[in-house]
DNA sequence: CATGAATGAGATTTCATTCAT
DNA sequence: AATGAATGAAATCTCATTCAT
């Protein structure tokens, strides 16, 4: 079964717009648990029985928005990547991209966090999407020199690690626009790791 | 109030541990709100109604053990970490044992990540106790020297994000044992950061 | 906030005159704490969730009737008082009208005396309303030297006394509708009080 | 069953009255259905177990308590109206000491106003009990021609009404003491009824 | 006598989903 | 396409009462 009927008139496509607008917020504000399809109904400004001419259960809205998510934020991050040259370029471009989706899409990341409690397997899916195309770029960059030898796919998790705590941190609880000091710094990391040279020197 | 009621007598204690390990186990695996008071009850080998003799309500005995976690983890790592030198080494034997404790206790660590859509104020103390302990150490590392100079409070959300990512590919994921040599390539990871040596040395 | 929601259909509006006429009777056969939710929807003939599309609760029902009541029952008397000249002629109006008001509804009386132990506020507020109205025609009265002197507070709490204990003993002790002698000799109380003329002449 | 087991030893006798004042306090304070077992043991500073020595169930511990008022209230009245010759004087004695006697155990009074939704067969007793030696009395004195000809059953549920609100709007819902002044204006009502001679006089 | 932990039936309330209009 | 009333299964929580200690 589909995730979502298309609609067919246009008043169709603006109501499933404003349902999945409503239940982004909703999802995000109150997790999965806490949002009632009432709640959903009467912020999107339709009667609940509409919300099942476009999707089928609660759960197909869910795992709609958490794929569009995913596909959203990957064409934005491709297409920012699309000129650069080299790994650390494509990287530094990719954490600025991701923050500021992050940023501009709360909603949606926020979802991504609560999905492994609504639906495991999407929850799986979303992270594996990401890390294999990770995978394939950074054996490509390892086999070039450019990459630090390890383990591409702890490699991927341990750069989306990062990613999702410094939005944590700076979105979600300090409620800031992420900006490009930040976003600096954080890259300050990614290249020279934890420890000042010296000391690492003297090792 | 408060979040647990302490038992009188040792039939109690034992009433209660039987609870707080029921939930535990049945928050991780089911998640918070597909694990029923019933469910607990029955796991726990009690009646339904004795679970609140304990607990003053469903979401008492999650912070409770969010708490717990949090507390434990901290000691254990406190404990590792009492012998070391450096903030490199320190943050080796973190990482090590964050590791096999998330591996030990998965019902906890998958109880935080939960959080934030159980009880956001809980969830944010939870990553806020452990930035704050690491602020200060990481304060007193940088002006040693031995640690990259960066915002203390991002330097700990980084670490966090990677600890927690590279958990949750293991572990929940992939349902492994974390070994040394995993440990020892994160760690690669944060001492020198993404980039080869060479790739980052033409910067 | 509301006690109510309005229902926008002609089958909502029957429906939840269903529900009223149900929760009407059972509060007053049975009273409130031995009546059921599931009581009420069983007579009424309807789901059980179907009670809480009207009511948000149990005593939101209870205080709607509650209201009602005073309402319809100060509605009847006004309008059986309004050609009469007297306050004596409007004094027997208003016990006659009572008493069949309590006969008929006998539900809404007998909900009234629970109501201290269900809503204290309410319940006070119940014979306030009747008492502030009671208050100024009195006073009235006794400055047109029709009444007795006294406290007028006080006067319509006797009077409202007398009415009560007469109908409990009637209709509810006795199962018996009230009948013209009973108002009559009622009334002869009223207006003569207890003593006969000679004992009160001796005075 | 009896309703209560007599206590043994001295231990015991002040353990029953504990529970007895716990018991009156909170049913009146908060009504018999809000009222607990363990908040009565509470107060009682018993163990809730301890609670079922002496009484078999929660409704025994209602009714005895229910008689004990009717009994005490009934005593002294008695003891009040004893050298008494004539009603007019028994009346106003009664009134005074019922208001007094309302006025120390509020608790008890307010026990026999819910007793109708807790134990409609008490409480019809309860009120019959008075009824009865009321009509006798009142009989009597009809006989030797000092009160009015009327049924002396509605003649004594008139007085009770009175002495009831009376009480009800002095006492609980403004929460004063009664004082002499009260009695004797309700005592003007009960000599003279309602109207002002010169009003009566002129029909 | 006293304790307080344990019971478990039963109450209120919620909410995803259906369906007649 | 939209409405909103209705459903009813299921969840949380309560509390009088029992009983081993």
């Amino acid at each position: 079964m589909n995730l979502v009927k298309k609609p067919k008139t246009a008043r169709g496509a603006e109501t499933l717009q404003r349902i999945c607008d409503a239940a982004e917020e909703l999802f995000a504000e109150s997790g999965y648990y806490n949002t009632q399809i009432s709640d959903i109904a009467k912020k999107a400004g339709i009667a609940s029985g509409t919300f099942y001419i476009y999707f089928p259960d609660k759960i197909s809205a869910f795992r709609y928005l958490l794929d569009e998510l995913g596909r959203r934020l990957r064409r934005e991050i491709r297409a920012a990547a699309s000129g650069v040259r080299t790994q650390q370029e494509a990287e530094f471009v990719g954490l600025k991209t991701f923050l500021s989706f992050a940023s501009k899409h709360i909603g949606l990341f926020k979802i991504v966090w609560q999905a492994q409690f609504v639906d495991m397997d999407a929850f799986k899916n979303y992270y594996e999407s990401f890390a294999a195309r990770y995978v394939t770029r950074i054996g490509d960059a390892q086999k070039r020199g450019e990459l630090t030898e390890m383990d591409p796919e702890y490699f991927s998790y341990i750069l989306m690690g990062i990613y999702n705590f410094v939005a944590l941190k700076c979105i979600v609880f300090d409620g800031k626009e992420p900006t490009d000091e930040l976003v600096e710094e954080v890259f300050k990391f990614i290249r020279h790791g934890a420890f000042a040279p010296s000391a690492d020197g003297a090792k």
